[in-house]
Formats: C-alpha cells, structure tokens, sequence
DNA sequence: CGCCTTTGACCGGCGC
DNA sequence: GCGCCGGTCAAAGGCG
C-alpha cells in the first residue's frame, strides 16, 4: 500500500515529498507483552561442521519508509531484534520464509535521521516473487545493489 | 489451522 | 583472563 521511496544515493537532499501519513510512529500492532519464551536450555546442535565459508555478499541501501517492513515480495519472518549502541532504535532481523532460501534481512533505523531506515539484505533468492503486486524491489535493490556492495 | 511475532538466554568473537 | 557486543535460536501465544 504505501509506496516507498527508494534513495539510489546515501545523500538525498532532495527530499521535499515528505508526506508522512498518520500511522502511528511504533506502529505496534500487539503492545501485548508475552511472558512466554526465553529460559529455553539450547541443546548441542549438529551443525555441519567441516561446512565451507561461503562468501555472502551484503546488500544495504537506505529507503526513506515510515514504516521499518518493506514489502520487497517476499515473506520474512522475524527472528531476532537487538539494540543497538550507537543507534537509539533497536534493529531487526528478517529471514527468509521459503525453504532453501537462506536470505537474511536486516532493518536499522538511523541514529540521526529515524525517517530513513536502513535495509541491508544478505544472500540472494531463489525462489520466485509471491507477491506479484508488489513493484519489483527486487529490480532496485539490483540497481541499489551496485552502489552498496559490500563484499564480506 | 497455520504462520508469524515477541522475549530471554546463549554463543562466539574480539578487545582490553 | 574476563568483559562486552552482536547475533541466533527456541518456545509460546496471538492473529489471519
């Protein structure tokens, strides 16, 4: 529904159409505090050990979103939000839904300038879009991608 | 009914 | 050697 805009640069003067909308800033559906969860005794996991490191390539480009979910399509699931130092907003991490799909997604607010949120997308997809409607983010954070590369 | 969201704790790496 | 930071996971509950 809400359009995002997508700054290409980090410095987007130009910035006049600023129409913030009445959505509430914490845009906190639940508000609901759960007393669930959390004292969990993690068991040793069998990860794959011997596993190679592969190279994931960070993608991070600003978009200038009341809101910190972007609907770039695909489904997230969060998994995770910490606060961060330097920052006053605590950041969230995304996942990707679909299986085999091990793109990751996090979201940072700016420390200055809470109206820009910081995408930044590791990994890349492979599965197809399941929403169609949405325009393809996917193509600017390709065009953004260029600009934001990142190597790890 | 299924999926997703939220919170706490734990882990690993790095710094001092 | 210990402390700190950042990141991840897991379970429960709520909502669609």
């Amino acid at each position: 529904m809400e359009k995002h805009q997508v700054l290409s640069t980090i410095y987007s003067s130009s910035s006049s159409s600023s129409s913030a909308s009445a959505s509430d800033f914490n845009s906190d559906v639940h508000g609901v505090k759960k007393g669930g969860g959390g004292g969990v005794l993690r068991t040793e996991n069998g990860s794959e050990k011997g596993g190679k490191e592969i190279k994931r390539r960070r993608y991070a480009f600003e978009t200038r979103s009341e809101v910190d979910i972007l609907d770039d399509g695909y489904r997230w699931r969060k998994y995770g939000e910490k606060s961060v130092k330097n920052n006053k907003f605590p950041r969230s991490y995304y996942r990707c839904s679909y299986r085999g799909c091990n793109v990751k997604k996090q979201i940072q607010r700016h420390a200055k300038d809470e109206e820009i949120v910081v995408t930044t997308y590791e990994g890349l997809h492979s599965h197809p879009v399941e929403n169609s409607t949405t325009e393809s983010f996917e193509q600017i954070l390709l065009r953004n991608h260029h600009i934001y590369t990142l190597t790890l």
